[in-house]
RNA sequence: GGCGGGUUGCCCGAGCGGCCAAUGGGAGCGGACUGUAAAUCCGUCGCGAAAGCUUCGAAGGUUCGAAUCCUUCACCCGCCA
């Protein structure tokens, strides 16, 4: 809902617009802000995720201090444990977790596909790996199962059974106080076929519906509670007429955003973003979900994203990996052993500033909890940081020159390979 | 002094005549991770590019063939004197 007069306090303005392309083609960019209960969001944006309301590993505080703007959790995990109701009674999201900031939750469709047909191997960012054989894990029984009513779960965490509606995904959400909440959708594989695509895409339109009802119900009767922004997701999987189609019917409803889901193959990621951002109004926010491979951000920025959540930084940072302006390495391999500087002498994070690598490195060795802590701040600190910079580079007009810079550095010989 | 148990690759530990260069763990080494069933998963892990070579406390023996059976020795652990 755009116009709530006295009571809005959610809000997407436009500031700069991302120039043309060298070549004079247009573009979509452009730098905005944010406006919720909990404070702005500067766009674009990179959300770091923290699905249990936390961000793995790391304090609230130092979540804020590594440039974090906004958290993203999940509804799914959340009414699993500790349940729904009890956020509620903690008095929302941001509270309960100590995040004073703006926060999102994901509505639970994404685990229709994770529990579901995608168990272990999602989706292939590269199209050329997919196998059927790696989309479902061999003789491991399926968590989720879809029908058009909605998803029923068997919990990943005691076996007991729950079913997700869009309504019930709208009431728990709603529960839970995020500031910006998503549509109950479903999320589909490069595996389903085109008949599938497209039954598929019809259900997710009609639970989008279903979802604006009840949410436009539950935030009538919870109107003591700060405003929360309902965003719906498109899917279409690589299909254009089923992007735009999906855009299109759901930028008729009453919606706070959007956000731009599913299926996606790497290298037509910024052509997907494109097509369905044509067909979004530009008065609204649009999130790309789960991505945060730096090349991707260039590419999907340029064509009308503004905000971002991805688990790849954190998770890669417990298992060791960590971002530098020349690429990701492992702070693990044994070359690291007595290398006494910060992974990145440049980085400004509380990391770097206070750590070396032969530290970083003896401590994931000897299995340490802060390895985590500390490589899980570097590297939000560097997702968030990155797409920060791409946000100063389209105000100053430097787009094009940071992207070949910064994907020269980090991508040396390997660009060839990339998208951009 | 007597009786019994043991000694396996970096570590722990299975194997008890051929299918054993030797099951499993761990460590080591390398890698992966894109809306988190992930502090997870995968690969490698005697030497050699390979043919092949050298291993299962030591030495000798039995056998077509031994980590596996026999003899002696060394060391360790029990119980009895």
């Amino acid at each position: 809902m755009v116009d709530r007069g006295e009571t809005a306090d959610f809000g997407f303005t436009v500031e700069n617009r991302l120039a043309d392309a060298p070549d004079g083609s247009s573009r979509l960019g452009r730098v905005g802000t944010i406006t919720t209960p909990h404070g702005e969001i500067h766009t674009p944006a990179f959300i770091p995720v923290g699905t249990k309301a936390t961000v793995k590993a790391v304090l609230p505080e130092s979540v804020k201090d590594l440039g974090a703007q906004a958290v993203l959790a999940n509804a799914y995990h959340l009414y699993l444990q500790p349940g729904a109701e009890l956020i509620d009674l903690a008095g929302g999201l941001s509270k309960f977790m100590g995040w004073p900031g703006p926060t999102f939750t994901d509505s639970g469709g994404y685990q229709v596909l994770s529990l579901g047909a995608g168990f272990k191997k999602i989706l292939s960012m590269d199209a050329t790996t997919v196998r059927s054989d790696q989309v479902i894990a061999e003789g491991k029984e399926r968590l989720a199962q879809v029908d058009d009513e909605g998803v029923t779960f068997k919990s990943h965490l005691d076996g007991s059974m729950h079913r997700f509606t869009p309504e019930v995904s709208m009431r728990v959400q709603h529960h839970i106080g995020a500031d910006i909440i998503f549509a109950f959708d479903e999320c589909t594989t490069l595996l389903n076929t085109r008949r599938y695509q497209e039954r598929s895409l019809v259900r997710t339109q009609l639970w989008a519906e279903r979802c604006v009802a009840e949410h436009q119900l539950l935030t009538a009767q919870r109107s003591h509670r700060p405003y929360q922004a309902l965003f719906g997701v498109v899917q279409g999987a690589q299909y254009e007429d089923l992007r735009r189609e999906a855009a299109r019917g759901l930028a008729g409803l009453e919606l706070d955003g959007f956000g731009i889901g599913g299926a996606l193959e790497k290298a037509n990621l910024g052509t997907i973003v494109r097509w369905v951002n044509e067909e979004l109004p530009e008065d609204k926010p649009r999130h790309l979900l789960g991505i945060s491979e730096p090349d991707d951000f260039f590419v999907a920025i340029a064509n009308g994203a503004d905000t971002f959540d991805c688990v790849t930084p954190s998770r890669v940072a417990r298992n060791g990996a960590v971002y530098r302006s020349d690429g990701r390495f492992n702070v693990t391999a044994s070359v690291n052993r007595r290398t006494f500087e910060p992974i990145d002498p440049e980085c400004t994070c509380y990391t770097c500033e206070n750590y070396t690598r032969a530290y970083l490195h003896h401590l994931f060795k000897a299995k340490e909890m802060i390895s985590s802590t500390l490589a899980t701040i570097h590297n939000e600190h560097f997702i968030v940081g990155l797409v920060d910079r791409i946000r100063e580079s389209i105000i100053e007009g430097q787009f094009d020159d940071f992207k070949d810079d910064f994907l020269g550095k980090y991508y040396g010989p390997r660009l060839g390979e990339r998208v951009v």
